[in-house]
DNA sequence: TTGAAAGCGCTAACAG
DNA sequence: CTGTTAGCGCTTTCAA
């Protein structure tokens, strides 16, 4: 198979390649005529402009770079899936690699994108990332970054997070409302800010309710499995022979707690309620059904393309950059593992 | 920030650029010394090369792409992660698309693959995909075409696909040997290979055990949802009041029966064995755990990137052009949805 | 309204 | 061992 280019289109048609492409780009100082012809045989011999040579010349790839942590978990497969939907009606691709939750990995996987030219990336910290040079050399190298879901205050990009904190103090709120009063947290691993902030919306809405702050009742899971949120249990109840809630940063671990505590016969939710964060796939078929927090994955994949795609236009019209953080709303969603309100 | 290239470097080093460029790939025929000097001040530069320039000379971009029916599900996130991983360990990029299960958009998606001039592509045909003269005119375009999972046996190029029939065969053999003998088999659309291969599986492995074929046993559930699995339980045993196991030809759906019969108050294998397929995540936190059948999808993610690989390396040294077929082992898991062998 | 020409950054055949 | 040169396919300025 030949590859049709403006020189095949232009010389079998007898004009020159400039007249070819600016026909084809619809330029107003080609005649109708010529436009047509040059058209309709572009069109019959199904020409595509070599993406490379237009890249080359208008030094852009319509490609972007996503970055996730781990791919193999519902709410970032929505992000992944928000992120291409709104990106291939924009007319960018997108290329994707995982950090697997590791520095260095983010900084290879940054270092390959960049070598393909990527227009921009969209990022999501790892929880392991320590210092943020390499996003830095990003932004001051004029590729446009934006931070979605785990994000640092230290960056100065635009970002799209959920409201953790709001997210978490509406489940404890919900957890009180339905007469819980002695509430343990699991809480993520101490760095990410998304698991720091679900944290303090869970202490807030403790203090707004004149419940005190008991910090035996935190518990750390330094891993997202579920035998974390099943092995947790005993020391929970054991600890505390008389708590009556357990809110948990993640539906994986609020699973393994909601296994673990009908392996001991403790009655969910007569006498602990169970609320988990993330509103997985999964949380709609445990048994009891665990109440969560949803998380829109697929509309933060969509808004940080946005963003992005923002900054792009900015930058090529040579405008002032005005960074944007987004916050996106969540709600609680009661299912049969929390008392009704 | 200033671009480096070749022409800075040599510039400065008062060189050619084809010797820089030179030095860079490590030709024999430049002197240590200058690939010294010329390798130096590229490090302290950082020089990366532009790849829009070497895509355009060299003719390949180095990206691959990928075309997943749906990502939001446990399989084909490790199928994507399998790609990647495989992918950058030897230099290639993945861009991603959905087809979202629909004809129209696989074909869409294609082209838009092909205008950003991908190396080759990576194709799960879609439930609907009726012809294949999208497909076809890729192979003939010289655009290197990889079918995994969801294949179809008249397109020809390389696939790399499950056992499904064999892993069918053996997960009712499994159900036969620990006791079962009416069993219902749930299976998917009537189209892809895959279900068709499962339902053939199942009906071999009642033959072989001498077990009369009913075809009034055999469930056809069109979407894969958990519902499906959910509603068809009460048809099923009003239809055969002696079924003794249930076989789906997807997790999800086995888990809705799992829900169904514990509502029913149908114990679990002791009155109906059931055996799902696929292994997803969820498959080990059903009460009770569900037997399944194990779906490697990141070594077919693996597999199938290095099939394309290879085609990729034939055809840039003109060498004919072999198609292979590679076909994954899976392996029953036995839980405890079904009883002890 | 059209075309000539330059150039994006790199590679490789060829000459010196 | 090094440099000259042509050219990949496209866009865009400038001249005709």
């Amino acid at each position: 198979m030949f590859k049709v280019t403006l020189k095949k289109i232009a010389s079998t048609l007898g004009v020159s390649t400039a007249t070819v492409s600016k026909a084809l780009k619809d330029y107003p100082d080609i005649s109708e005529k010529t436009k047509r012809k040059v058209r309709s045989l572009a069109k019959s011999l199904d020409y595509k402009p070599n993406s490379f040579a237009q890249s080359l010349r208008n030094k852009e790839s319509k490609i972007i770079g996503l970055i996730i942590p781990t791919i193999v978990h519902h709410f970032f497969s929505n992000i992944l899936n928000g992120v291409i939907d709104a990106a291939s009606e924009n007319g960018y691709l997108v290329i994707t690699l995982l950090s697997n939750e590791s520095y260095e990995d983010e900084k290879n996987k940054i270092n390959l994108l960049l070598e393909k030219n990527v227009d921009g990336i969209l990022l999501s910290l790892s929880d392991k990332t320590v210092n943020y040079k390499h996003i830095n050399r990003l932004i001051d190298g004029n590729v446009p970054v934006v931070l979605y879901d785990k994000i640092s205050k230290s960056v100065n990009c635009s970002k799209v997070i959920i409201n953790d904190k709001q997210a978490a103090f509406n489940a404890t709120q919900y957890l009180i409302d339905t007469g819980c009063k002695k509430i343990a947290h699991i809480r993520g691993p101490l760095k990410p800010q998304t698991t720091i902030d679900r944290f303090i919306g869970y202490k807030k809405a403790l203090e707004v309710n004149n419940i005190p702050f008991d910090k035996t009742l935190v518990y750390v899971s330094d891993s997202l499995s579920f035998e974390n949120g099943y092995n947790l249990v005993l020391k929970i109840i054991n600890d505390h022979h008389d708590v009556d809630a357990i809110f948990s940063f993640t539906d994986l671990i609020a699973t393994g707690v909601l296994i673990r505590l009908k392996e001991l016969d403790i009655i969910v939710p007569d006498q602990i309620s169970v609320m988990g964060f993330s509103n997985w796939f999964l949380s709609k078929i445990t048994s009891p059904t665990l109440s969560t927090v949803d998380q829109p994955g697929y509309e933060m994949g969509r808004k940080a393309f946005t963003l992005l795609y923002n900054e792009l236009n900015i930058i090529r019209n040579n405008e002032p950059l005005i960074h944007e953080v987004i916050e996106i709303a969540t709600k609680v969603i009661p299912r049969n593992s929390t008392k009704k309100k």
